[in-house]
DNA sequence: CGAACTATTGAACTAGGTCAAACCCAGTGG
DNA sequence: CCACTGGGTTTGACCTAGTTCAATAGTTCG
């Protein structure tokens, strides 16, 4: 039933007892650097979060809706969706555990999140998230980041969508999805999201990211099981994905 | 199947010291500039700012340089750039007068940035800015908002590169571009970068924005001058662009 | 076993890319 | 005043990466 990722044993019960916090707190820097690498930045709003459970496809907001909450996955994938009238979708990013989504700041979302698979998410009250930073500057700087990274790694997907071929476009999508999931060792990279998905993502067809994967099988690159990739030769698809990280 | 070489690349070049820069400059074109777009939300930082001019096709900062500026547009195009090895590329924005850029976060630019004509900027230093959003919420608020835009934009770039068509694409460029040039009455648009920039900036070749753009002319959207499009039809334009906006 | 999916593979087609030639100015210099 | 040069732009003729359409093959589940 459980056959997705990690499953971090989550219910809501034992949740570590929330440090006392003081806004201004002048902790020394290695403690809090310390501390840094393990809580997230929005630590301090646990005791009015909520735990929830999304089922597969279904969606947890739509487009337009007004964004009322930001969520943090505990685990499970989730999909944020752009849709046109016609149809036509793009999958704008997949969103692991670990990862926060719906606290892209304007009032409404201009993206529907969807759960991929089944999914346990934190949730936390937008308006508690923006007392927080406003009165936490520590909080605001590191949500500032999170909005950074979103933005960054959404020009890479530009550069991908707007000038890359399709291999590279797989080569990208792998070798950054192994980069991104913690448990990838042996380079097994296990893939929630179904073909449809993926190329919704990619800016591609379902045929084409088939035939793809199926030729980077036959040059040995990577193998292919129905519900995983295991990647044989990582040289060459970071040098396929042209990615300047490798 | 390699997309748009462009002939070269000009970048290179050893770059000179920026043109001019004085710390308190009262330019007229500020005078002007702060009349009409009332304050900013780096208004408190204008003494530690400081005012240059760039030439048109200059490079402002290059992709991976540290961040330690971040700048507002008093008049002027600026694009931002991102550069494969091979000399793909792929122009992320088109900034106008009033934009901010640069302040995206990180430590280190993923973008260039370069001037699309010759340019006017305000500098901020990073760390002021930082330092700025760190004691006063209100100005964290509304960087976080200026970030949401841009991520927002993003989002929209990336359904028209994954998903558009040729001529979709080219009505939503006019058409968001129409929407965000204040002096667009009578339809008229400016068009600062050439084909080459468009091309980039939506996944299309050089020929195809040109074919494109002569098809809306055809068709009786558009007038094309030189420098400047003119919108005949709005409604048409929009419908093209798929634009829930209209 | 069969229904309903999703994934894979093949064959034909097309939107957009590539290559190449003409065009159109704005400078420049005779 | 005009020819000449050099950059961007436009158009045409052809080509191909990726799409579309269609048929096949696993998988899941009742």
């Amino acid at each position: 039933m459980f056959a997705s990722l990690q499953t971090i044993d989550t219910r809501s019960g034992p949740r570590p007892a929330p440090i006392a916090w003081s806004p201004r707190s002048a902790a020394p820097v290695e403690a809090r650097l310390a501390r840094r690498a393990e809580t997230h930045p929005l630590e301090a709003l646990e005791p009015s979060a909520s735990t929830l459970c999304v089922e597969k496809d279904r969606e947890i907001y739509s487009q337009g809706d007004p964004a009322e909450f930001s969520y943090r996955i505990l685990s499970g994938t989730v999909r944020t969706v752009k849709l046109m009238e016609d149809g036509r979708r793009q999958v704008a990013e997949f969103l692991l555990p670990g990862d926060f989504f719906g606290g892209d700041g304007l009032d409404d979302h201009d993206l529907a999140a969807e759960a991929v698979s089944a999914v346990v998410l934190r949730r936390y009250p937008r308006r508690a998230v923006e007392a927080l930073a406003d009165r936490d500057a520590d909080v605001a700087r590191r949500l500032r980041g999170l909005a950074s990274a979103k933005l960054r790694a959404a020009r890479e997907q530009m550069m991908l969508l707007g000038r890359k071929t399709a291999v590279e476009r797989i080569a990208s999508f792998l070798s950054d999805l192994a980069a991104r999931l913690p448990n990838s060792r042996d380079g097994r990279i296990a893939l929630a999201m179904g073909r449809a998905d993926i190329a919704d993502h990619l800016g591609l067809t379902i045929e084409t990211v088939c035939r793809t994967l199926a030729c980077l099988r036959r040059d040995g690159v990577i193998e292919i099981a129905r519900e995983a990739v295991s990647i044989r030769d990582a040289r060459s698809l970071h040098a396929l994905a042209c990615d300047p990280r490798h």
